[in-house]
RNA sequence: CGGGAAGUGGCGCAGUCUGGUAGCGCACCUGCCUUGGGAGCAGGGGGCCGCUGGUUCAAAUCCAGUCUUCCCGACCA
């Protein structure tokens, strides 16, 4: 491609409308412009990249024994009432009428769609298993679109479904994706790992995320230094090994603590590390009262409280419900005489006593309290998130923290919507099952977000080979002069003709402005060709992630680049495509 | 939906407090000049000052309403 004739509008100022690295550099790079809040229209270049992650997530899928459909991205709302979705998802979901009031939705996944199709078209044994498979464009109306292409409200999604005929089979198909989206994330040439993961609303119990590491990522992920443990901080799961202490010698005592409201606050007042004073946390939980205790130094995991309260809704109470709760001002809450429905307690609360909680009390708090002799707790579950200073649940080795984006999901369904919907097979011996699904996602525009977040620098994005619109950039320094025009030309097609992907920046602009317009787009790979080079029979090849220069003689330079192209995709983890 | 901020040529912003000819930088067009890190000089084009109403001799500026966008929170792939 000639820039000359392409249409790649770069920005020079930062869009005041963008807040993270990626939105930015992508506004910048010319390769997307918003529409609305949330709606992106992808230019040529981000298209480019687009297709070429896309293609990358083909031929993986397919090689996985996934095959490739397109279903609509209008909807129809019946299909979401059978399985309770139209009441149950929110107002994420796009609704409207068409011209005889009939109910629809525009796709922001595609269970119900796939779900009908197979339980019309598959009534046997021998139809299954199945795995199938559509890149498209999905709506999902989100409170708040943020983030340019990492949290869009129009995003494209690469979906698959799998059906099966029995839980070996769904295991078998679960683990072909897993398999296709570690190859899928190699050779999109990303740092990323696997982590065990929430199943949030979708359902189902077990559930891996594909999480790209990146500073900037909103996720926290727990890594095992030496196993191979990885989990998301919403689940990893906290062991907790040691018998029950004895009870506390003292009674519970009233100590007077005005105004202190914070555990920090009540510790430093009365002389105590924070760890042994009670957090009490209070929630309403799909309307009922719960209150759930850890310790002053734990963070309390929503996520795990949900779960275990097996609830759709969990708000933390305000100050009403509190005072009626507690009788007390906010900050003074505690188990023992707590109005509330069920208490629920970490694990860990079982290894000690002696603790100092709220006394239900305005400016009042309890000392020596001991949970199983003063308080009712229903419940000790695992229900804080894990730390630096925990030991990794598999193999007790060392915990470290990663920030991380999430790209991919993939989730056994179970029979959760074939039941609902009455998708049915006939076995072998004529007995009536439901199928066993699967569904697995990646976010295909969020990949190139995350591709970003996690590869660039001052001066603008550093794209993996892969991913990038063009590998390499051909800057003809002086395009007027004819030797540096007929050298870049006839490089051009040299390398064209090799199958690479290659901008000729063949635009009449001084040399500082395409070198910053080139390091802004991206390219792994620069080649820059100037009158001095060519006079000293050299041309000069920049490597965009490591800013490393080579001066390559133009005799046989087609292969020299080879080599350096060779290292750069080493580099990336890529081998030479 | 709660809290905060902002809407002025394509982009980034000043001007608004204190009403009186709409400005600056970048980008764009023409010419000269320049060609290894977003050059220079000269000339030029482009604005319903988000929208509606009000106050006033007069509104980008004051008042009321409304829409949109961005940030923080709850929510989410």
């Amino acid at each position: 491609m000639r820039w000359s004739r392409y249409f790649m509008p770069t920005l020079k100022e930062e869009p005041a409308e963008a807040e993270v690295v990626s939105h930015k550099l992508m506004l910048r790079a010319g390769m997307i412009r918003k529409l609305t809040a949330g709606i992106y229209t992808y230019l040529p270049a981000g298209w480019r990249s687009l297709q070429k992650i896309s293609e990358i997530i083909r031929n993986e899928m397919n090689r996985y024994y996934a095959i490739e459909l397109l279903m609509p991205a209008v909807q129809p709302g019946d299909l979401w009432k059978e399985t309770g979705r139209w009441e149950a998802y929110g107002k994420e979901l796009l609704r409207f009428r068409d011209r005889h009031d009939r109910d629809y939705c525009i796709g922001p996944t595609h269970e119900e769609v796939i779900t009908d199709l197979i339980r019309r078209e598959v009534s046997s044994y021998r139809q299954l298993p199945l795995n199938l498979y559509q890149i498209q464009t999905k709506f999902r109306d989100e409170i708040r679109p943020r983030f340019g292409l990492m949290r869009g409200r129009e995003f494209i999604m690469k979906d698959a479904y799998s059906f099966d005929r029995d839980e070996a089979g769904a295991a078998q198909s679960y683990e072909w994706m897993h398999q296709a989206y570690v190859s899928i994330f190699r050779k999109l040439g990303l740092q990323f790992r696997a982590v065990e993961a929430d199943t949030g609303a979708i359902g189902g119990s077990i559930s891996h995320e594909f999480m790209v590491l990146a500073d900037t990522g909103e996720d926290i992920i727990a890594t095992c230094t030496h196993c191979d443990f990885a989990a998301n901080l919403e689940k990893a799961e906290v062991t907790c090994a040691g018998e029950d202490c004895p009870e506390c010698s003292l009674p519970p005592e009233k100590v007077l603590t005005p105004g202190m409201h914070t555990v920090p606050q009540v510790a430093e007042f009365l002389k105590v590390p924070e760890r042994k004073v009670l957090k009490t946390l209070l929630y309403v939980a799909d309307g009922m009262a719960v209150a759930a205790l850890v310790r002053g130094d734990r963070e309390l995991n929503e996520v795990k409280l949900k779960n275990l309260l097996g609830v759709q809704d969990l708000e933390m109470a305000g100050q009403e419900q509190v005072e009626k709760w507690t009788g007390a001002g906010m900050g003074f809450a505690g188990p023992v005489g707590l109005k509330v429905d069920k208490i629920v307690a970490d694990l860990e609360l079982r290894l000690e006593t002696d603790w100092i909680t709220g006394a239900n009390a305005d400016d009042a708090h309890l000392r020596h309290v001991d949970l199983r002799r003063d308080a009712q707790i229903n419940e000790y579950n695992d229900l804080r998130s894990i730390t630096r200073e925990d030991p990794c649940p598999r193999c007790q080795g060392s915990i470290r923290m990663t920030k991380g984006i999430e790209v991919g999901h993939i989730f056994r369904l179970g029979t959760k919507y074939s039941q609902a919907m009455n998708a049915v097979y006939l076995d072998e011996h004529g007995t009536e099952k439901p199928m066993i699904m699967g569904c697995y996602g990646i976010g295909v525009s969020r990949v190139l977000a995350a591709c970003i977040e996690q590869n660039h620098d001052e001066n603008g994005i550093i794209f993996t080979p892969a991913v990038a619109p063009f590998e390499v950039s051909i800057i003809a320094l002086n395009p007027k002069d004819e030797m540096v025009r007929k050298h870049s030309e006839s490089l051009y097609h040299e390398l064209c003709s090799l199958n690479m992907d290659v901008l000729l920046d063949d635009r009449d602009e001084r040399p500082g402005f395409k070198f910053k317009d080139c390091d802004l787009v991206g390219s792994p790979l620069q080649i820059i060709v100037g009158a001095k080079g060519i006079k000293n029979g050299v041309l000069e090849v920049k490597e965009r992630h490591s800013g490393q220069r080579h001066e390559l003689p133009l005799q046989d330079f087609g292969q020299h680049f080879q080599e350096v192209r060779r290292k750069v995709r080493e580099h990336f983890g890529l081998e030479t495509g």
